[in-house]
DNA sequence: ACAAAAGTCGACGTACTGTAGATTCTGAGC
DNA sequence: GCTCAGAATCTACAGTACGTCGACTTTTGT
């Protein structure tokens, strides 16, 4: 088998410092407000020529989400561990929630923020969750909670409880003063008094 | 004391058709897509005109928003009930809240998905879930979950959970087939073996 | 070396937004 | 019934950011 060709286009690392850029004007400048021009410029080169990487702006956003979340569902991975103990595995997986949160907070956030105009990054991101929601759904099992899939059942609860998950890190994130780890405490009681209820 | 003036300006009835135009165009458009154009003409006035009445096309969002969200906190009321029995009382403020995303689902959804875009938005929906939360807290506290402002606190439990409510629900209105009856199930659930743990 | 592909640019047309000034409607007081 | 302030409306304008286009330059493979 040949080796893979190295394939160091200049615009791939156009392309990246494209993403970095608007991952860094993000930070301080709303999705809307952050125009194209900032983005192209940050990047060293013209308008006009972002548009022969991304067909529009959101597309941008869409790849700097996709990029980040590649990130996120390796250390969601990471986290089902069949031998664990239903209750070790959980703390594990909503610490490696947290993690996530504190190393991708600002796309991540993005992604939260701009789900509703954007079906791609709305798409990726209910992937990701609901990734997550399968795993704990067998760590639910595991734990005693039926399966099934009535409206109480492991799997409705799971989803239901990762929302919650989702949206507890969201709005510590969005604080000015996050704290994470208060977000992590709540998070894994809720789901400890449900998996010993 | 004097009579309240009967204030019947024509402008009070043409703000308001602006925004029933806003409410049935966000049935089938989403934000960004509304022009102005589009709820002036609807309202039956120029484009122009609209500028009379609202500074700019986030403000008539924010206003619909306002409309609806005083109508919601009107059922949220009623579900306080210091008598009934916690498990009761908590039952009650479900259906309510499912009932409110019966009746104003468009308009709900969309303050959630611009809350990220508009600050007043995210303000009043905040205050709304706050507010909500406040009164479950008490509810958790007749149940026996310990007061205070720790991570695993009745405060903090509740505050998780309205949003997990606020959440399921949410989805639940996006889905093309919204079953906004297993939404209460799942959350009735949880709530339940969250007092009862 | 040289053709093809990758990358870049600046100018253009478009689709909105928000503003300004002129104009018409309305109704309270004389 | 006249008048006039201010409520309501319109049209035209200026601004801004978007996405496209065709021409030009650089890089890459052979």
């Amino acid at each position: 088998m040949a080796r893979r060709k190295e394939t160091l286009r200049k615009g791939d690392l156009r392309e990246q410092a494209l993403l970095d850029t608007a991952e860094a004007l993000l930070q301080h400048t709303s999705f809307e407000d952050l125009t194209v021009e900032a983005i192209a410029k940050g990047a060293g080169i013209s308008r006009g020529s972002l548009y022969f990487y991304f067909g529009n702006k959101h597309e941008v956003l869409a790849a700097l989400v996709e990029r980040t979340i590649r990130a996120v569902r390796a250390t969601a991975d990471t986290a089902q561990d069949e031998a664990a103990a239903p209750d070790a595995a959980m703390e594990r997986a909503v610490r490696g929630v947290e993690q996530v949160w504190r190393d991708h907070g600002t796309v991540m956030r993005a992604a939260v923020d701009y789900s509703a105009l954007h079906p791609v990054i709305a798409g990726a991101w209910n992937d990701t969750v609901e990734a997550f929601a399968r795993t704990m759904t067998q760590v639910l099992r595991r734990a005693g909670v039926p399966g099934g899939d009535g409206p109480e059942d492991a799997a409705a609860l799971a989803h239901a409880l990762c929302w919650m998950t989702e949206r507890t890190f969201y709005r510590a994130a969005c604080s000015p003063e996050p704290d994470l780890a208060r977000a992590t405490a709540t998070t894994i009681g809720i789901w400890h008094r449900i998996m010993t209820g």
